[in-house]
Formats: structure tokens, sequence, C-alpha cells
DNA sequence: CTTGACCCTGACAGCGCTGTCAGACCTTAC
DNA sequence: GTAAGGTCTGACAGCGCTGTCAGGGTCAAG
């Protein structure tokens, strides 16, 4: 599919396909006018990457996540301190949840403290 | 309190204190030789700054907050859109918890499936 | 009075991300 | 063949945030 479909599909815009690709994340194919050519696969990957960012996740981490994720199932060999990296990850991740959770007990007390 | 002993105390860098007050989230005293002179309150503004932020919240939506946060209890009298404001922003953090969770799920996935 | 640590302002720069614009080419449908 | 809409590249700019540097003032201890 070209890049207007998949952007549709994704919801992610065609300006940020082109830079996920420009970082490393995405080599679609391209017809022979130039045009890219994207796969079921890279939709899947631009699901991923999505779903990644929007928890905070840098495109660079990303992107050293990414080649080990095709398939649904990570391949670790070619990746060595992959684990760390997925450690450290959740880490933050639960850092993240921790803040959140304290800012809606602050937000949410307020609110209730109106009603 | 100075500025370096309130960074140290709060974590915050001095730079970015600075940076809150240029927003106008902090009005600290000033020496008369123009140091700033911050007082425990401004100490709580920051941590709650510091949380709140960390949640993913914009400075500018903090500043939206905090002055109706004073004292543990908002005071919504002078602050009519606010509750909008924290409805909306609980939103956002259910948004983005519920994507940390994805990833987390995602991420201790591929951990736990090469241990 | 000097020294070292701290503070001031202002500016520049970078980060990661995102939109937008220009100028050109391609494709599809009429 | 023409027009409309999609795509290409490359560049510029902005966002919010953060560090750093320069050039200068202040303060406390020796």
């Amino acid at each position: 599919m070209k890049i207007g479909e998949l952007s549709r599909r994704t919801g992610v815009s065609v300006r940020m396909l082109r830079y996920y690709e420009g970082e490393g994340l995405l080599a679609p194919q391209r017809t022979s006018s130039g045009y890219r050519d994207y796969g079921t696969a890279d939709e899947e990957a631009v699901r991923r990457i999505k779903v990644l960012g929007s928890a905070g996740m840098t495109l660079e981490t990303i992107k050293q996540l990414l080649p080990c994720v095709r398939n649904n199932r990570p391949d670790f060999r070619p990746c060595d301190n992959l684990r760390r990296i997925l450690a450290q990850q959740v880490g933050l991740i639960d850092q993240r949840i921790e803040a959140l959770s304290q800012s809606r007990t602050i937000l949410a007390g307020f609110i209730s403290s109106v009603n």
C-alpha cells in the first residue's frame, strides 16, 4: 500500500511515516517510480511503534527493540544487550505509571472535592 | 532559601527553577541584592510541578492548575473552567496509563519468553 | 582584602518530534 | 491530453524542555 493509505489506516501522519524511515525504523519497498510501498508487516510495525511511542519511548529506543521483534516473538540471538534494555524500559515504564497514578489521584481528588 | 538549596532539596536543576519562574509558575521573593528567596510553599509547589510534569503535563497546563491548588485544597472559585481542564487531564492520564500498560505487557512478555 | 562558592541575566544550542511549504514527478479518470 | 490528487525530496520552523557558556555581581571565610 502507498503511504497515504498506511497513514489513514494507522493514524500516523505521512510526515511521521517518512520520518520513521529516515530514522531507520521502516524500510518499505519502492515502486519503479519511487513511491513507497508498504506491506502488512510494515503496518504491524507502525502500530507497535505507535504504542511504544505513546508510552514515552524514544524512536531511538524503539529502533533498538524493533528488529528483534519481528513475528510477534522476539529473537534475542542477534541482540545481545536487548534484555538489559527491556528490563530498563520496563523500570522506566513503571516509574511513569507511578507518576501518572499520583497525578491522577491529585487531580481526581480535586474534582471530587468539588462535586 | 536560595536557588541552589532548593535545587538540591527538590532535585530540579537551577536552570529549570529559573525557567519555571519565567513561565509564571513560581514567583519567589528577591533579596535586596537580587537573589531569589524561596519559601516552603515554593518548595511544595516545585514538588507538585515535578509530579505533574513527570506525568506528561505541560508546564502551561500545570500553570493553569497551580494557582488554584495552594494549600492542598483547590480553590475553584477563581478558576472557572478548571474542572473541565481537570477532567480532560485525567482522561489523558488514563490514556497514557493504558498505553504504558500495553507497552509493559509487550516488553515483559518478551523478557519472560527468554528466561 | 582576597578567594572561592554562589548567584544574576541573556543568549545560544540541542533534543525529539511535528507541521508546512516549495517545486517537481506520478497516476488515475475523464 | 488535461486536470486532480497523490507522492517525492529537502528545507525551514516551531514546540517544550534542558544544558551550557559568558560576563558580571554578591557573600562568607580566612
